[in-house]
RNA sequence: GGGCUGGUAGUCGAGCCAGGACCAAGACGGCGGCCUGCGGAGCCGCAAAUCGUGGGUUCGAAUCCCACCCAGCCCGCCA
């Protein structure tokens, strides 16, 4: 096998593309050393990999060189002139087998067309030899890397804006994985915060029921009954405590205006949960003070007291469970799990606190603790050193409440520490209006020494999921839940496949309905740039028409349907024959798969390697109606183009893999 | 008020970081074609874009710089 690969020149083989790329190079290194010389004036050294770029079109060639136009400036010739000379010079390609010719074209580029008998041979073999390997490229500097993501909080079911970190936060543990990084997922849970001690308020006063329906679809109705009785108790109590005082209009305005958007989240889950918000009010009315009695359980939960504890715990796990169905569901892979209440036990948090505290840069504001991060940021630079702009704006962070209790960043602050612990680069997806908060907590892994740390890590902004309009939030029972998503988008992919498949079995059918619908859910999120805000529109969402998952989906099902319906061939060991236009546009986009997909790792850009899945197809279908396959009475031609549809197959699936989509074999 | 992010056809959205053939990818929607040889969730074609606005840098700007406008988000003893 190695001899057949060989007499293809330098650059590295295992990427086609990126080694007829490497051979360009070369030539064009010849042609622009052979320029110098013949002009005679010194002339700068120029980046000549950086000049080299795809064309706009087949007709140009597979890559070109802008250099002329760079040259020209220096020269004070025009880039044609130069473009020949240094295509004639660059012309001797007997040690570069992939490039077929050089050309200087108006009005200045010079071209590079690809040997596309050798690239197809080259890239369909390599593919044909590794299998689902193929493209991917290991890096050479592996690190040991946590992808926290997710981290819902778990009072409520996992909603379509969360469930956005979610596929992201998948793909890029996939992708790095995939680049030889040692990569772990990790889930926050966030069971030490105000929301869940109002879930575990709500969920006592009911008598900690079992669960009637999905766990956590079961105990965020609680909470969301719960935490709007809670507000509108201490809306009322802020308005009183205004008018005694004699505050001044704007402050009884808000306030009235805070209690009045209340009282109308109170009537909606009213209408919506009678029975349940009817028990939930009377006993919360009750209460002499509501609020106490969830500051009560935040205190005695961070000192970790049994009986709170047991109570948190346990409604927790119930909402974590439906979480986990949901996950497994979508495909969301999780390998370890992190409560928080576990990290503010260990110590941790309070040693954060204390060592925050004799650095000086923390103040004691009334009896809360403040971290004054400008100050740091000021005194050290850092946001030059941490990559901000000059004018980022950074307010103190308040470390823990008057009585005592901490606030969800310094508990991150803790737990980052123990994720480098294990992690030398820690990616933390959450939402991009977290800016803020992400950029104190690694201040304030400077300021307590841990320079690099704060440096290797990264916040990956997940942008606002809006619906119709507005954002998303769950406090106020503005949401839809993913389980909705998958369930609809189940439905409809479910009607479709009984129509075109009646032929398949009932159980197959619904294990294809099921993949389609959610590769299309996950494929409809993933290939819109993350940190991009969308409105979450059911239609457009769920229109498989406009969604290119089931499109890569049927060139996958064609494609196996081809080598199907060939049944056992004796397999092609040279595929230099694909030379057609058609097939030259597919083993090219085959040969760019490993730079595609390490480009994809190394930015964190799964959303890159989405396009790529979906020109592959395009490039399949293309090919598909185009050329016979079957019907060929030339065996030769038949086992190669055979081997390119096995090709095919084989990257689709390896992308499909990366970005956590499963197709379906039929559909 | 300040900061952050974004503004590309009717709609959605690549390209921007690393400026070049951009008279700008792809999709939805619109219009018109293609099933008696591999499954039409497909293919082929047409119409549709002041690349938010105005300056600047450059041989060359959707891309870089400046100003402004618009939208979303943040500036909390919530997360």
């Amino acid at each position: 096998m190695a001899s057949r690969t060989s007499g293809l020149g330098t650059g590295n083989l295992a990427d086609p593309f990126g080694a007829f790329r490497a051979q360009c190079e070369e030539a064009l290194q010849k042609g622009y050393a052979a320029f110098q010389k013949k002009s005679g004036k010194p002339l700068p050294e120029v980046d000549l990999h950086s000049t080299l770029e795809s064309p706009p079109d087949p007709s140009f060639g597979q890559l070109a060189s802008s250099i002329s136009f760079e040259l020209s400036r220096t020269q004070k010739t025009n880039p044609m002139a130069i473009a020949k000379d240094i295509a004639i010079a660059s012309a001797h390609l007997e040690q570069l087998p992939l490039v077929a010719s050089v050309e200087a074209a108006e009005p200045g580029y010079v071209n590079f067309r690809v040997n596309i008998a050798k690239l197809a041979d080259l890239t369909v073999g390599k593919i044909l030899q590794e299998g689902s390997t193929y493209g991917l490229l290991k890096t050479d500097q592996p690190k040991r890397v946590i992808v926290e993501h997710t981290s819902a909080n778990p009072a409520r079911p996992i909603h379509i804006a969360t469930a956005k970190g979610g596929f992201f936060g998948d793909a890029l543990t996939r992708l790095l994985m995939a680049r030889g990084h040692d990569t772990k997922a990790r889930f926050y849970i966030d069971d030490a915060g105000r929301q869940v001690a109002i879930m575990a308020y709500g969920y006592r006063l009911l008598g900690e029921p079992g669960p009637k329906e999905k766990s956590d679809h079961f105990v965020g109705k609680i909470y969301s009954i719960t935490a709007a009785l809670v507000e509108v108790a201490e809306a009322k109590k802020r308005l009183e405590l205004l008018r005694k005082t004699q505050a001044s209009d704007l402050d009884m305005i808000a306030a009235n205006k805070a209690l009045d958007e209340w009282v109308g989240v109170a009537a909606d889950l009213q209408a919506k949960y009678p029975a349940e918000f009817e028990w939930l009010s009377q006993a919360v009315a009750n209460d002499a003070d509501p609020n106490v009695s969830v500051q009560e359980l935040t205190q005695k939960y961070e000192k970790g007291e049994p009986a709170t504890r047991e109570l948190v715990r346990k409604v927790t796990q119930m909402v974590l469970n439906g979480h986990e169905e949901t996950l497994r569901r979508a495909f969301i892979h999780f390998d370890e799990w992190d409560w928080e209440g576990d990290v503010l036990w260990s110590g941790r948090v309070a040693e954060v606190l204390d060592r925050l505290k004799e650095t000086g840069f923390a103040t004691n504001k009334g009896r809360s603790w403040e971290f004054d991060a400008a100050r740091v940021v000021e005194t050290f630079n850092l946001k030059e050193k941490l990559g901000v702009s000059p004018s980022f704006e950074v307010p103190p962070l308040t470390l823990t409440r008057s009585d005592g209790t901490t606030l969800y960043t310094a508990r991150d602050i803790a737990y980052s520490m123990y994720k480098f612990e294990k992690a030398d680069r820690v990616i933390t997806v959450i939402g991009v209006e977290q800016s803020i908060a992400q950029f104190q907590l690694r201040v304030a892994l400077w300021v307590l020494g841990h320079k690099k740390e704060a440096q290797n890590y990264y916040h990956f902004p997940i942008g606002i999921v809006s619906l119709e309009g507005q954002k998303m939030s769950a406090r106020r029972g503005r949401y839809v839940t993913l389980d909705q998503v998958l369930d609809e988008a189940v439905a409809r992919s479910a009607a479709e496949v009984n129509k075109r498949s009646a032929d398949l079995s009932p159980d197959l059918r619904k294990r294809v309905a099921e993949n389609i619908a959610i590769s299309a859910v996950r494929y409809a999120v993933l290939s819109v740039e993350a940190a991009k805000s969308t409105n979450f529109v059911w239609d457009r969402a769920l229109n498989f028409e406009a969604n290119s998952a089931p499109f890569i989906n049927y060139a996958y099902t064609r494609g196996l349907g081809i080598l199907r319906k060939l049944g056992r061939i004796e397999p092609a060991t040279r595929f230099e024959r694909l030379v057609e236009p058609v097939e030259r546009e597919l083993v090219l986009q085959l040969a760019k798969f490993p730079e595609t997909f390490a480009t994809a790792a190394d930015t964190l850009d799964p959303t890159q390697l989405c396009l790529y899945a979906n020109v592959l197809a395009q490039r399949f279908h293309e090919f598909y109606e185009k050329v016979d396959i079957s019907h060929l009475s030339d065996e030769e031609l038949k086992r190669q183009r055979a081997g390119l549809v096995v090709a095919v197959r084989t990257v689709l699936l390896a992308a499909a893999d990366l970005l956590g989509l499963r197709l379906a074999e039929r559909m």
